[in-house]
RNA sequence: CGCGGGGUGGAGCAGUCUGGAAGCUCGUCAGGCUCAUAACCUGAAGGUCGCAGGUUCAAAUCCUGCCCCCGCAACCA
């Protein structure tokens, strides 16, 4: 049995996420998730909340409370948001859990003792009133080449000239306002990627048949100008790992913690660790997915990102790895998304601009957003949602193509033959071709959810059910059953079990409806078709059934007019 | 010359690596069916494949140049 270890990117911990998060990597990695474990596949689906940094502490005191508590309040609310949307993680983890606190400073150790860690002194903008350093991109003053009023400490928005913060006139905290600001001395440890760049490019050339984003992504920080950079992975917060070189402390880091790129992917491994935690398991039990000497080795690793996320993954987390020296599982496969895009323009937290993850599930059930995201999943580009295609292309697929499929059979085998599956006549022609081309079509669905070709398998499936509505009009049952009561019986019996194949193939995209669909069908068989012949004969002559209520609602005109103008701009809860 | 992705009938996409009759879904129009969620099935109309050159018997696909859209650009995460 294969081996399957597969991680969703860490949303942060600051605020509901919009569905553009969910999409990009959340939302697929569930879907292949799923599949592998009907597929037969051991799985290992590992997510967290990335919870340090200057956000979630700029966040927690607005809303005035202890970051700790915070977080805390904004992880269960991820957790249940995530449960809403049926994601399957076996683990649901923090960043900020002890386990991740230990690994941290245990992968710092080991990349200090093997040269990969060096000190570097700088110069920072201090901010008295808030008492903290600043991040670059949280001083604001004017640009030195513009004049632009509000350039950040790192760039001008305006002419888009790099800047360095001490070169903007006149700084000022972004956090307070304060223009009490001074340079002071700081020293930060840095991860020398660079030491490590002929290996990670002789790493990443071997992964020939990875997404092109991900590969050109790659490719072009380790090439681009001066060539992979060494990058500063401690900050001068106090919310976070604190710097440590193991169980040690770290002479001149006192009062620093790592940055949170550094040890947000090591959750990944934390996080399976936190698994075992839960539920009683000792330490053999995670280490098996993750360390290549305690068997690991067998294991595919694969990982679920936004393009955003791409560096970290390719570059700076693989180099955390190698550098430890230990034998630390490498990702297999990474799959990246572009961006989804809101009604022609960005989803925005900071706007309020487009549909967060609690707001769709108080209007829809997941279902309907499962099956629109995943089926536009931007995959090779950037996609877009607007609510005409997202009502047209639900209400068509969901509802009249596979909802009405449903509702037609049962109905109408409940009002000529009772709520059994009925005894009928042997196959004709037509149901032999029907069930073998079936079975072609099945096989072209694993082939495409295989590849995790996520718009592909949406778009075959989509396919597999309209096939079951030309099977019905072609076989014509409510004609036949005027001549031949046990013909008509026959092609009843073979829609009723080709509902449950439905449901058993469909779930992975749509769950919940494939939970309806065989509770109708009052049997709990999820075994995969790998023989359609037989999976269609599943359901003997008097299986006992019930009609299902609608499957699928449509949506109205009216209700997507409304929609689409509350979430135009301004959240309104 | 910062980097990458994209530009294919009204909308959204596949096809481009490995040149060989332009395909899918929605929408539109016509027909059929009447079991069903005014649903389903069949058929039709609609595209000089961003622009301009080039290679070739043959180009959406290969080469050159240009235009447009989107994203990223390392201390936001």
């Amino acid at each position: 049995m294969s081996r399957i270890l597969i991680t969703s990117a860490i949303p942060y911990i600051n605020g509901i996420k919009h569905l553009g998060t969910l999409v990009g990597s959340q939302l697929p990695s569930d879907l292949y998730a799923r599949y592998m474990r009907q597929r037969g596949s051991e799985v290992m689906f590992i997510c967290a909340t990335d919870e340090h940094g200057t956000p979630a502490e700029l966040a927690a005191s607005e809303a005035n409370q202890p970051v700790a508590e915070y977080c805390a309040e904004m992880h269960e609310i991820q957790k249940k948001l995530g449960k809403g949307f049926r994601l399957s993680f076996d683990h649901f983890g923090r960043s900020s859990s002890l386990r991740n606190r230990k690994l941290t400073q245990h992968f710092a150790a080991r990349l200090a003792d093997n040269g990969f860690i060096s000190e570097v002194d700088q110069k920072q903008l201090y901010s008295k009133a808030d008492g903290r350093f600043l991040p670059d991109r949280y001083v604001q003053g004017e640009c030195p080449a513009c004049g632009y009023e509000n350039a950040r400490g790192d760039q001008c928005e305006n002419c888009t000239k790099q800047l360095d913060p001490a070169e903007l006139i006149n700084p000022r905290s972004q956090i307070s306002g304060s223009t009490d600001l001074e340079m002071r001395d700081t020293k930060h440890l840095f991860l020398r990627q660079s030491e490590l760049r002929t290996r990670l490019d002789e790493w990443i050339d071997g992964k020939i048949d990875w997404p092109v984003l991900t590969i050109s992504i790659a490719k072009k920080w380790l090439h681009d100008g001066e060539g992979l950079q060494d990058r500063g992975i401690t900050r001068d917060l106090d919310w976070g790992v604190p710097v440590k070189r193991g169980e040690e402390d770290w002479p001149g880091m006192e009062g620093k913690v790592f940055y949170v790129w550094f040890d947000a992917p090591i959750e990944y491994i934390a996080a399976t660790a936190e698994w075992a935690d839960a539920h009683g398991k000792d330490d053999s039990e995670w280490e098996r997915w993750w360390r290549e000497d305690k068997g690991a080795d067998g294991v595919r690793y694969i990982q679920f990102m936004g393009k955003d996320n791409v560096p970290f993954h390719t570059l700076s987390f693989p180099a955390t790895i190698m550098g430890s020296g230990e034998p630390w599982k490498l990702v297999d496969y990474i799959k990246s998304f572009n961006f989804l895009q809101y009604e022609g323009g960005q989803f925005s937290t900071s706007l309020n601009r487009g549909i967060f993850m609690d707001q769709a599930l108080e209007i829809l059930p997941s279902d309907y957003w499962r099956w629109w995201l995943l089926a536009h999943a931007p995959e090779h580009s950037d996609s877009e949602f607007t609510w005409e295609n997202f009502v047209d292309c639900v209400n068509k697929d969901l509802a009249d193509v596979l909802g009405n499929f449903v509702s037609r059979v049962t109905k109408f085998c409940s009002s000529k033959f009772g709520d059994s599956v009925p005894l009928g006549a042997d196959w004709s022609s037509r149901d032999e071709s029907f069930v073998s081309d079936l079975d072609r079509q099945i096989r072209v669905f694993e082939n495409r959810m295989d590849a995790m070709e996520i718009r592909k398998s949406a778009q075959q499936l989509r396919s597999i059910w309209a096939s079951g509505n030309e099977y019905l009009q072609a076989a014509a049952p409510w004609t036949e059953i005027r001549n031949d009561e046990r013909k008509a019986a026959n092609t009843v019996a073979l829609a009723l079990n080709l509902i449950r194949v439905y449901a058993v193939i469909s779930r992975p995209f749509i769950p919940d409806a494939s939970d309806a669909m065989l509770a109708a069908l009052k049997t709990s068989d999820v075994s995969w078709p790998c023989n359609v012949g037989s999976a269609m004969q599943t359901l003997g002559p008097g299986h006992q059934f019930s009609v299902p209520e609608v499957l699928f609602k449509k949506i109205s005109n009216s209700e997507r007019d409304t929609w689409k103008k509350k979430f135009s701009g301004k959240r309104q809860d």
